[in-house]
DNA sequence: AAGGGACCGTACCGATCGGTACGACCGGCG
DNA sequence: CGCCGGTCGTACCGATCGGTACGGTCCCTT
């Protein structure tokens, strides 16, 4: 998360570090450039020369979110190479440990979907595309399992982790975690060709 | 939603239903007390004197929001009183039906609990309240059913929906809508005591 | 020592936020 | 008619929003 930039000076770096913790806390609105820039002990024109905007800002902000989910596709396909439901499961373990993690509020940009409704804002079509892509990993990843449907199951599994990121904000992290864990585990294998 | 209130003036009960409206197409915080004002065609004033505050509006439609659901479990209730799996199937039919309607964005009280971070604001405090209702009376319908932990299954079939209006935003109605029933029938399938 | 470029914060900008003081208007009743 | 309670919109309020003009400070170079 606190993706280093060369091109960034001392007080944008620490912009970032702060745009990330608050826009992921308090929500992207909600998080003003002025408390932004308060928290960074800085002033705001730093932000300004570090960033375009709030807007451009927080469209790095998700893009730097979207990197983990990636890593840790390639991650379980590199840890269990030729045992594809062992590298969902792994996938699946990961999500829910961070689920699971003091703080955690949801998929940021699940969460940065809901609040930029318009399709047409900047924020929102760079997460519609990171999410994209996402599921296409995913269903490239269920591909591999013999199952009849993978589009489908891939879609299923999707929906099980955006229903926790939202069930964690709501209810319990600790039973989102294991539900989802256990609701991915009875899909699959629902699916599976025996 | 259009729910009538003798003590609203007719300024008053134009406000509410525009208000019903933007908050859900555009979010609560997006929606300007001078939008609604604006679209409904009354003057500021009018929303002042019908409501407490802009909160107070917004929990107004948070309330009147978590209303059908409610009433969807009864109908389910009373429509086979005999069949808890029929019951189920039925509300998770209705769910999916809603989702699959134009201008479908989602449940309003989730998006509501991604707008207000701060567990202690008025309307997530209520939203919080709502959810928790709504999550026991599923387990109470899913308990009829002879499954061997009805909380661990009532709770699945909640992140499901939750996800469910999550991926309606992001991806697909129709797929959200179809994967839905889809997964919902065989997590429960797979919870059965046969 | 003198100059210059990089980096910074103070103080301010217009626009918009939620909210309100005030007076015009209208129907019913004396 | 004259009054009166209820309902309404215009015009405004201070606070906060995202964004910027400007001048200061530091350090490296010559």
């Amino acid at each position: 998360m606190a993706a280093q930039d060369a091109r960034r000076s001392p007080a944008g770096q620490r912009v970032w570090e702060t745009a990330c913790d608050l826009f992921y806390r308090e929500g992207i609105r909600s998080a003003g450039v002025a408390e932004i820039a308060e928290r960074s002990g800085v002033g705001k024109p730093s932000i300004y020369r570090n960033f375009e905007s709030k807007d451009g800002l927080a469209l790095a902000y998700v893009k730097a979110k979207a990197v983990p989910s990636r890593v840790w596709l390639e991650a379980a396909r590199a840890a269990c190479p030729d045992d594809p439901r062992a590298q969902l499961r792994h996938v699946i373990t990961e999500i829910a440990d961070q689920i699971s993690e003091p703080g955690y509020r949801g998929c940021a940009l699940a969460n940065a979907t809901v609040e930029f409704p318009d399709r047409e804002h900047p924020v929102r079509v760079a997460v519609d595309a990171l999410k994209a892509e996402y599921l296409e990993l995913l269903t490239e990843l269920v591909s591999q399992l013999p199952v009849r449907d993978p589009r489908s199951l891939g879609y299923m599994l999707q929906m099980l982790v955006e229903g926790a990121g939202i069930t964690t904000q709501i209810y319990s992290a600790e039973r989102s975690a294991s539900a989802l864990k256990e609701a991915a585990d009875r899909i699959v294998e629902s699916y599976l060709e025996r």
